[in-house]
DNA sequence: TTGCTATATTGACAACATTCAATATAGTGA
DNA sequence: TCACTATATTGAATGTTGTCAATATAGCAA
């Protein structure tokens, strides 16, 4: 009769997430994923020329895929001549894993 | 005169990363993020009340937030009475941890 | 300068994701 | 059974992302 209630009600961790969230989204695609693995093992730089010969996507989408990295932050780039040459940024797993333990890190005090 | 290159071409690491994509699809968005770090924060299952509850969501796009993050197994669920609890599954920042590695991971053999 | 090449940007379109209203399902209790 | 509540699903509208053709930019070389 009285007003029921599945259990104490849990405080929602309110925090702002969008941030991570971009970071994440800059990862979750397999063309990009193929990116940062290449930069990953070739300890020096890739040049984009690489990227438009071996992966299945016109130049622009190349380019477009490469955009979103940087803008995360993932990655850096130089121009040398008429070449382009990216690399993983500094730090680019750490702040991936940095976000991933935060996200799911469990709470201290009660 | 000769044709030019601009460096011996890297081999692009070539394997499939669409699982991996769309593991990191379903922390993509800031919701979600909420939700796990909210399973995470506490120890015990969270009600689906209690997201629906906190987030300024309607109902049912709180339940399509959560089937996406089931259809990853990143939680599981139980039903008890009307109610329905959900737990992060076993495994699930281990399983984004070894992701996040693979992808970062170094060519052993050159 | 002109012509060539590598990469980036723009704009359009298709594919996909997020959201909500409406409805369905599954359980409780009378 | 009926009435009620919690959650899930469906379907439609909107928003976002991935892709490509066309164009722009930046550098090299003649």
């Amino acid at each position: 009769m009285s007003i029921q209630r599945c259990c104490p009600p849990a405080k929602l961790v309110k925090r702002d997430f969008e941030p991570t969230a971009a970071l994440f989204k800059a990862v979750a695609d397999p063309y990009r994923l193929t990116m940062l693995a290449t930069l990953a093992a070739n300890v020096h730089e890739v040049c984009v020329c690489d990227f438009t010969d071996a992966l299945p996507l016109n130049q622009p989408t190349v380019s477009h895929h490469l955009r979103v990295l940087r803008e995360a932050e993932l990655v850096t780039f130089e121009r040398r001549g008429t070449w382009v040459y990216y690399r993983l940024a500094a730090g680019a797993l750490e702040r991936l894993n940095a976000a991933l333990t935060a996200v799911f890190r469990k709470k201290v005090h009660v």
